[in-house]
DNA sequence: ATTGATTATAATGTATACAATTAAGGGAAA
DNA sequence: TTTCCCTTAATTGTATACATTATAATCAAT
């Protein structure tokens, strides 16, 4: 694993936490290279706003307040909702089929985490992901993709503290199931209307979770020494 | 100036036109540094789109096709609209101000312009530029504006081959003045679309202008070798 | 002449030494 | 005690040498 991916997944998991401080020869040190590609991944995670430099002193986690995961959400209802839009409009056959399939996937994977099988919600979140995905891939925007890949890197980390019960997954499928609907019938709006929810619905879930579970800083984005 | 900002307005200025060979050795030979600080330069002008890896000999300059120039497009309408429907809602007079204030330079600048004074129109880009910051600071959405500002890059490249008559100018102007009235009185959706519209414009003027010139090359944005 | 394997070379990837900067700590003076 | 300055140490910034890798060129064999 790269030092980049390997920085990127400390700070998902929690290994990181928001507001600690890194500094390129630890990093190095942990991970047994040179500071060089330690660099390089640094700077990756820093247009990725997941670090951010701290004085001449290193470099902290970036701590999200609630209103800073608001408007990062926001953003992905907008390009998320516009892709499926467009997606509905511009798909073929062939990418119709894919979507579905993953759909399908994900209600196999739903069911089997219902009758208690082996299945983690890991899983469940990776196929919805992948759901997701080819819905970005039918809209024929490459663009929009790698837009849409870096709105998304805070959200996967906010899933993280989080647990879906059972209606919220059936809820989840419903929608997936009006989207495809709506992407197969050629209905744009139909299709960014019912992302948009989607995504808002899942906005609020994280954040009521958020609360409830008083995870969050105080911080704004902004710097706070 | 640093190696980052002169090989982006290298690219952007044409000095490196799309196609051309990047190495590490040769850039850090022309801008007089070693290859490090060349090194991290390029990983950023990759994030940006505007190079890519060349098989493991060096770096090519993007070329955008007309395709890609308008998804492109798109995108910064639809995240320019919505920052601008989002100031209208959440404006403060003081940020209003600041609009109407930048709004005020850009028609002194074109009436300059029109008096054949010594105004270039590469101030009067700049002023525009101004004034949509000016918009997207007054949403309230710090998360957007970094988005904003990494779609906006290869417009700006673009904008560079055209040469805006004065009915464009003129037009333009009109627009502003709407989205500055809506915004003024907090319709919300009205600024939207008319930024959006704003936009479209541009877009439209843009690849009108490169199809005459026949500037561009046929690819499409995936790489060709 | 064409194809395949081998070699050479050009490029990126990595490690490390050194330079520059700046924050922090300590000491002296007010 | 507090403030200011000076010193020190920690950290990033830069240069460069070396390692690795993959392309392109060469040459031999069919």
């Amino acid at each position: 694993m790269n030092p980049y991916t390997y920085i990127k997944n400390a700070i998902i998991v929690g290994h990181y936490k928001p507001g600690t401080r890194l500094t390129e020869k630890a990093l190095a040190d942990e991970l047994q290279v040179s500071r060089t590609p330690i660099r390089e991944a640094i700077k990756q995670l820093e247009v990725d706003g997941l670090i951010t430099p701290y004085k001449k002193r290193g470099y902290v986690v970036k701590s999200f307040s609630i209103e800073d995961i608001r408007q990062i959400y926001n953003i992905r209802a907008l390009l998320e909702g516009y892709a499926t839009g467009e997606a509905a409009l511009n798909r073929t056959e062939e990418a119709l089929g894919k979507i579905a399939y993953k759909n399908e996937l994900y209600r196999q994977a739903i069911d089997s985490l219902n009758r208690e099988d082996i299945e983690t919600i890991q899983h469940i979140q990776r196929i919805n992901q992948e759901f997701h995905s080819e819905i970005f891939l039918a809209s024929g925007n490459e663009h929009l993709i790698s837009m849409i890949e870096r709105v998304v890197v805070v959200p996967i980390i906010f899933r993280s503290f989080y647990w879906y019960d059972e209606h919220q997954l059936m809820r989840s499928l419903q929608v997936h199931e009006t989207i495809l609907n709506a992407i197969r019938n050629h209905e744009g709006d139909r299709a960014r209307v019912a992302m948009e929810e989607h995504i808002y619905q899942g906005r609020d879930d994280v954040i009521a979770a958020l609360r409830k579970q008083d995870i969050l800083s105080d911080s704004t984005s902004e710097s706070q020494m």
